[in-house]
RNA sequence: GCCGGAGUGGCGGAAUGGCAGACGCAGCGGAUUCAAAAUCCGCCGGGGUAACACCCGUGGGGGUUCGAGUCCCCCCUCCGGCACCA
């Protein structure tokens, strides 16, 4: 008989909701544990992916809190976003309509899974009681200097209509949501400046020891630092100076040319000087470069385009006169959208001039060779060496020669040292109506005005009409754009973009700490108990997204004063969990190779569900969905409701004090309780700090197996056997919280064991009588055999070697040495 | 190209430098059953043997060590990130 599930997994849901079981409080008396997962999107239903991550995320949950902390876990929805757009348009209805009826299913598929949420606490970023919090920490951003309106070339997806973030900008220039290829567009767009963070969040990686290496890499990465020189060079016949940023200043004398990009303003005042044809020439050149995709570009590689603009700058090292050029692969919005070209030091200088025919001269030589021929090389050489042809530098190794020649810029005036970043700027404004209105209000007089405070929010309004060919209605909704000035009084119009949806999800985990505060985005005190979060459980594919942005914002809520001074980070262990794959590919609805959350907890329970996603593989790594898998699990769960119900009255009526190990006297009790506790160690050691959720699963497969060929007949064996079946259902209870407290109640407990302590291992049962100690002869396994415990290393190795066992196997042979090992080997060493 | 991560049975995956393959899935054999499902018991890396013994085996090649899947060096393959970043 298979455990009836359908009805056990209710009732426990309606006991734990109705008795406010996981509901929590900031309480300084108690030690806390956030624990939070990547909130979803509102799509419509859970996908198996939400399932894993959830999954993961409820068991440390109720682990933590059986062991005694005060945890705070809620769930929430992050609500806004194009699909709900979309979702419209097909489906005729609006995106609120759409979103919330989403919430509500998703909420109950939560449920139904039976996750320990704090659920007074959900968040969903499409309330007006959230995103008016949006909208006044972006004014906060804005009196702090840290939001700007710009028109600058930007990230267009045409498919989206709208613009996105550098980091929205994926896998070699397309949209992070559609694929689409993304296109350059010059636009006034809002900006926050995450720039002047950069280095803190560069720096702050290093803390971060909680976190997976490759996630900390690929924010290096992204956030690319690199130390140099930011000089100027005049331009020969002009009143113009350029300025350049190098990292090898100690290549300057080794300069033939100079590079601008396509973008440059000096491209166009160059053609405004020389005139005529060669104006024009110059101008459809760069106009050419500039329109290409981001996807053409970078598909360029190593082929390189340039023209000569005819204008010399001079090299203030040696006053020597070097082209300039306009060429393709001069990125306008790094360093200073002008290089200075050292094609003996610099690849991409070197294929260029090769194509030019443009001079190669060496300036750095290797710390033992000569000079090399700057027309036989055949590649640039970028490696340290020694400066040569570098007038009074000549000799200095590399990293001397950037030093001296640094100050030698900085003293004479022409340049400073400088930091670059590869990060830019974090463009927040959409095109798109489904989002947080930017509260920014244009008057004719007096320009861009903030709204105040006191008029938030600015509400999104709801019945809206979205135009079947996408785009913004609100643009058309002259009730929502017309306004009054808040300075002037005049007539003027609102700012029809909307925020960038991570903006919503920077701050939603400061949110739940304190949901219900109206007068600020949260409340000092409870922000101050539970933040920072303590793990953070969800996909990599936020690495330089989400993650990125969090960190920004806390420390900008930190020096805001909203969080306490010592909160710079928000997330203190990341745990990111795989994908979960079938059929060698990972699910979805195109490949067909779904299953569908809803069906597996019909069919076989969401306990099996939970039990298999965290049994199958590691949470770090991708799971592979198995059909097969799953009965397996549901195998085990009806193994362990036989275990009970087979023996129901016995355990029921064991009395429930522990036996003392000096008290037992039958071996076969001794072990059955070492196997109890050892279980119980290891399992606590594998949640707790190995975070092997599978390896904890097989050994209480372990302890179910013992316990079922464990037929105790005596009342301290029937009592053992209890303690067993406790510690194996409080051990499973966070894989399996229903069905394990049904069992907890039929053997006669009262209290509930979602939050009953979790167990402590008696030392005293850990040591077994005997302990198997392998035999080796040079290093390879010959026999095992058993011995007393305890022995010390020279015991042990006189015991073994009294053995007649193994004096036959050394017999005429000379002992060189003897290892052993105290409760593992022996290893004998022989020659002959 | 640069930076990460990973290569272990038929499969998912275990192994503080100390019995490689725990646990599960699949498979094979048996019990139970009129039969099936469910359940229970046994076998389950390769070679070798009647059975032992023994030999080989953690992507490949070296090294350190009494002892290496694990540590060091070189190489191969796969996955992920960044990429004309001056």
């Amino acid at each position: 008989m298979a455990y009836d599930f359908a009805a056990i997994e209710p009732k426990w849901q309606k006991i734990w909701a109705e008795q406010k079981v996981f509901e929590v409080e900031a309480d300084d008396s108690k030690e806390k544990f956030y624990c939070l997962e990547m909130f979803p999107y509102p799509s419509g239903a859970l996908h198996m992916g939400h399932l894993r991550n959830y999954s993961i995320g409820d068991l440390l949950a109720r682990f933590l809190r059986k062991q005694g902390y005060n945890v705070l876990y809620p769930m929430g929805f992050d609500a806004f976003g194009m699909p709900a757009e979309n979702a419209a348009i097909k489906m005729k209805l609006s995106p609120a309509k759409w979103t919330f009826s989403n919430i509500e299913h998703m909420t109950e598929q939560l449920k139904r899974a039976g996750y320990s949420y704090d659920w007074r606490r959900r968040v969903e970023t499409c309330n007006v009681n959230y995103y008016k919090w949006n909208q006044w920490l972006f004014l906060q951003f804005y009196k702090k200097g840290l939001v700007y309106r710009k028109h600058a070339p930007v990230n267009w997806c045409e498919d989206c209509q709208t613009v996105l973030a550098n980091e929205q900008v994926v896998d070699e220039g397309v949209c992070w949501r559609c694929g689409t290829p993304v296109v350059k567009r010059d636009l006034d767009q809002w900006f926050i400046r995450i720039t002047d963070y950069a280095e803190e969040l560069l720096v702050c990686l290093d803390d971060l020891t909680g976190w997976p290496e490759r996630v900390v890499t690929m924010q290096r990465n992204w956030i690319g630092r690199s130390e140099g020189v930011h000089f100027k060079m005049d331009i020969a016949d002009t009143d113009l100076t350029i300025e350049a940023f190098t990292t090898r200043i100690d290549t300057t004398f080794g300069m033939t040319f100079v590079a601008i990009a396509a973008e440059h303003p000096f491209v166009e005042a160059f053609a405004e000087i020389a005139g005529g044809a060669k104006a024009d020439e110059l101008r459809a050149f760069a106009k050419r470069i500039a329109s290409r995709s981001a996807i053409e570009r970078t598909a360029v590689g190593g082929d390189k385009e340039g023209m000569n603009t005819g204008f010399f700058a001079i090299n203030p090292v040696n006053g020597k006169k070097v082209p300039i050029w306009i060429a393709d692969y001069i990125l306008t919005d790094y360093g200073t959208g002008a290089i200075m070209g050292v094609p003996a030091h610099d690849q991409r200088d070197f294929d260029f001039v090769r194509k030019y025919d443009i001079p190669v001269i060496p300036v750095v030589r290797p710390a033992d060779g000569p000079i090399p021929n700057g027309d036989e090389m055949t590649e640039a050489t970028p490696a340290d060496g020694v400066a040569c042809n570098s007038g009074e530098f000549d000799g200095l190794p590399t990293q001397e020669a950037i030093e001296k020649i640094s100050n030698w810029f900085e003293k004479q005036g022409l340049g400073e040292r400088e930091v670059q970043y590869r990060l830019r700027d974090w463009l927040i404004s959409r095109q798109r109506y489904w989002g947080t209105p930017i509260p920014m209000i244009y008057c004719e007089d007096c320009g861009v005005v903030p709204v105040p405070e006191d008029q938030l929010p600015v509400e999104l309004p709801l019945d809206v009409e979205i135009p079947p060919t996408g785009g913004n209605p609100l643009v058309n909704r002259a009730d929502f754009v017309n306004t009054t000035c808040p300075v002037c009084g005049k007539p003027a119009k609102r700012e029809t973009d909307t925020m960038d949806t991570f903006f919503c999800s920077s701050w939603y985990f400061d949110r739940y700490t304190s949901p219900w505060t109206t007068d600020t985005p949260f409340d000092a005190h409870d922000a101050k108990y539970w933040m920072p979060v303590d793990q953070y459980i969800g996909g990599i594919e936020h690495a330089c997204l989400h993650l990125i942005y969090a960190r920004f914002f806390t420390k900008v809520c930190s020096d805001l004063g909203l969080l306490p001074k010592d909160v710079r980070e928000p997330f203190k262990n990341l745990l990111t969990q795989g994908m979960v794959i079938k059929d060698g590919a990972k699910m979805s609805k195109s490949i067909g190779n779904v299953v569908d959350p809803d069906e597996i907890m019909s069919k076989y329970g969401a306990d099996t569900a939970r039990l298999f996603i965290l049994f199958a593989s590691p949470p770090d790594k991708d799971l592979d969905w198995s059909d097969r898998g799953v009965e397996g699990a549901n195998r085990f769960l009806n193994r362990v409701w036989r275990l009970v119900e087979t023996d129901l009255e016995n355990i029921k009526n064991a009395p429930r004090e522990r036996v003392a190990v000096k008290e037992i006297a039958e071996a076969s009790d001794k072990e059955i309780k070492r196997i109890i506790h050892s279980t119980l160690e290891r399992v606590t050691r594998d949640i707790r700090y190995e975070r092997q959720f599978n390896t904890a699963v097989a050994r209480l497969m372990e302890l179910t197996n013992a316990l079922l060929s464990y037929k105790p007949e005596t009342a301290v064996g029937n009592s053992i056997k209890r303690e067993g079946v406790e510690t194996l259902l409080s051990c499973l209870s966070p894989y399996a919280p229903h069905m394990t407290e049904e069992l907890w109640q039929m053997i006669g407990n009262t209290d509930c064991l979602s939050v009953a302590p979790w167990f402590a291992v008696d030392e005293d049962a850990l040591a077994a009588e005997e302990e198997t100690i392998v035999l080796q002869i040079n290093g390879k396994v010959r026999e095992q055999f058993t011995v007393q415990s305890g022995l010390s290393k020279v015991e042990l190795e006189k015991e073994v070697l009294s053995r007649s066992e193994t004096k036959a196997r050394i017999e005429g042979k000379e002992i060189v040495k003897v290892i052993a090992v105290p409760g593992r080997l022996v290893n004998i060493v022989v020659k002959g």
